[in-house]
DNA sequence: TTGTACGCGTTATCAC
DNA sequence: GTGATAACGCGTACAA
């Protein structure tokens, strides 16, 4: 590793001034030939076009943005970047944004106020055309403020103000959604083993299930929602007390693949089959462990890319004019494999 | 959902001009004033601050940019937005430069050549003052070239041009760590099931196992590497072949954390107590799968973080003018849980 | 100590 | 059809 002296540098920027000299035109003339205006001579327009191309000339875009009420730039405020479901949404709305003109500024707040404070100041002074904040967590996050110079979006966790504009999953359509598949598997005593009750989320996808049960006159094997915690060693520990308590259950949903990883595991060991005997359900989709599971998991996809790009497709709306306020819910899919079947 | 009018604009965005105008100064001295110059009256300075401070101003950072070299700014290039190592990177990367006044560019080339050129162009319009080029895999991949106006640091994935700065894993480093921790639990009879083999990474790893075995002259149990997938499935038909050619295998040094999940689950099936009776490692410290298996796996970190911590030093050195070149390896970190355990 | 004037690179408005 | 010229918001020589 040797130093190279200066830091790549490859001759002095090109502007706009050295194409208009090697066009042997004005700056006014150069503009207007590489923007597409229609008042100039074709045969400038060429001249024009090949000097940029043999600089390679690409406009500054500080400049520009400095002009126009647009700097092409959105910012990306995270609270929690290593949470696995931040990265789907940020996927999509950089998608969404990345096949357009715009950049995606990326801030982590690291779940702390200050530096959420600290990046968004950090946003606004590089003139950012608008906000996606995404939650790590589905539960009603502080607001940014009514008073911001740009549009903002909340993504997967909602803004407290309702006057804000918030798109989250939708996990009581969930519940309903997992239970029915169980239902339509003929399937009668389906326990619920989920994570921490504090979460809305749990508190939803229970509901969820709840409904769609009483629907059919029935109720939850186990006589209750077994909350706990969003890991395997819970699915574990709840799937030994819950047969204990009804070992004549046929189907489990369990809040997270987590979890439904921990049922498998005591199901195997407890010698029951699955989907034969007790069919699974998982939620997530999280493609590590639900598709490596043994069997192979149904379970839930929250469809977090398609919320990331929806939330980038309401933030260009926004910037153009027309910003909606409320909480919008992003009905999610289900995923069948093979831990799910019909009762022979 | 209702349409709220116009896009949540508070005011017109407030100037130099403004502060100057409100603190009775001219811009010149506010801005002199607000970057702490000392040629400006005490009483005057008061003025100006309190002044901002009333109006809640901060500086246009694009007209700061146009202005001076720098502008704050820098490109994150990732190849693989969704692939679980790219994020630790990114996040090492942004909070080395969050904390500072650096902001970064997220851009996910999803691994198309295409798409690459098109986010770099845009990224030097915007003017960055560096790049982060993240791969996707452990291997060589095409550099950006040699003349770029700013500099690029390449992280996990080494550029193919020797003259660029490449950050990547010591993977030989880690595979002689995993077997040196193996030996230190008195174990001699030690396994290495791992994934494609077109990886330079699952090359390296097996590498360091082969020559830290032969410096105690040792050699693989099984009578070879066994190469195979990056999945739980192939961990488990590895383990399978292993155990009926050498059944007195005492130690197993999986690839991956997912590899070692296939492992352990067909010892478990097979009645073979770990670690007691074989010791199992894992790779990654994913710890999704590694802290949640039975029993937690010890495994190896690869310290992405840092890697990416360090991908942004660099880069700012490089910005103060010292890029260096070829390639940097970082040493990874043994993790250790109950897998693994000295023979009784 | 403060203010004036210029430039950063680009676009838009006017003359020509 | 083309070219000066004035913005955009800020920093900084230079003059006062």
């Amino acid at each position: 590793m040797k130093a190279s002296g200066s830091a790549g540098n490859a001759g002095r920027i090109v502007t706009l001034r050295d194409v208009a000299k090697l066009a042997g035109v004005s700056v006014a003339t150069a503009s207007k030939a590489l923007n597409g205006q229609p008042q100039v001579r074709a045969e400038t327009r060429t001249r024009v076009l090949a000097a940029a191309e043999q600089l390679s000339f690409f406009p500054n875009a500080l400049a520009q943005g400095l002009i126009g009420q647009r700097t092409g730039t959105v910012g990306l405020l995270t609270s929690d970047l290593e949470g696995r479901f931040s990265i789907p949404i940020l996927m999509g709305a950089e998608d969404a944004f990345g096949s357009g003109q715009t950049s995606v500024f990326l801030c982590d707040a690291r779940g702390d106020a200050i530096r959420e404070r600290h990046h968004l100041r950090a946003l606004l002074s590089r003139r950012v055309d608008g906000l996606i904040v995404v939650g790590a967590r589905p539960d009603t996050r502080p607001s940014l403020g009514r008073d911001l110079p740009v549009p903002v979006v909340y993504a997967y966790a909602p803004s407290d103000d309702p006057a804000d504009l918030s798109l989250v999953t939708d996990n009581v359509g969930a519940g309903r959604m997992a239970t029915g598949h169980l239902l339509d598997c003929g399937r009668r005593r389906i326990a619920h083993i989920t994570g921490d009750p504090a979460y809305g989320a749990a508190q939803d996808r229970a509901k969820g299930t709840l409904d769609r049960l009483a629907e059919e006159g029935l109720e939850l094997a186990g006589g209750q929602v077994w909350f706990g915690m969003w890991s395997e060693a819970w699915g574990r520990g709840a799937t030994r007390m819950l047969l204990r308590r009804s070992p004549d259950v046929d189907a489990i949903f369990a809040g997270s693949d987590e979890i439904a990883r921990g049922v498998l595991d005591v199901l195997h060991q407890e010698g029951i089959d699955v989907p034969s005997q007790v069919a699974v359900m998982g939620f997530d989709n999280w493609a590590i462990l639900a598709a490596n599971a043994r069997p192979p998991l149904t379970t839930i996809d929250m469809n977090l890319e398609l919320l990331g790009r929806l939330a980038a497709q309401r933030l260009f709306a926004a910037i153009d004019g027309t910003l909606g306020s409320g909480v919008e819910s992003i009905a999610c899919r289900l995923v069948t494999r093979d831990s799910t079947a019909p009762v022979g």
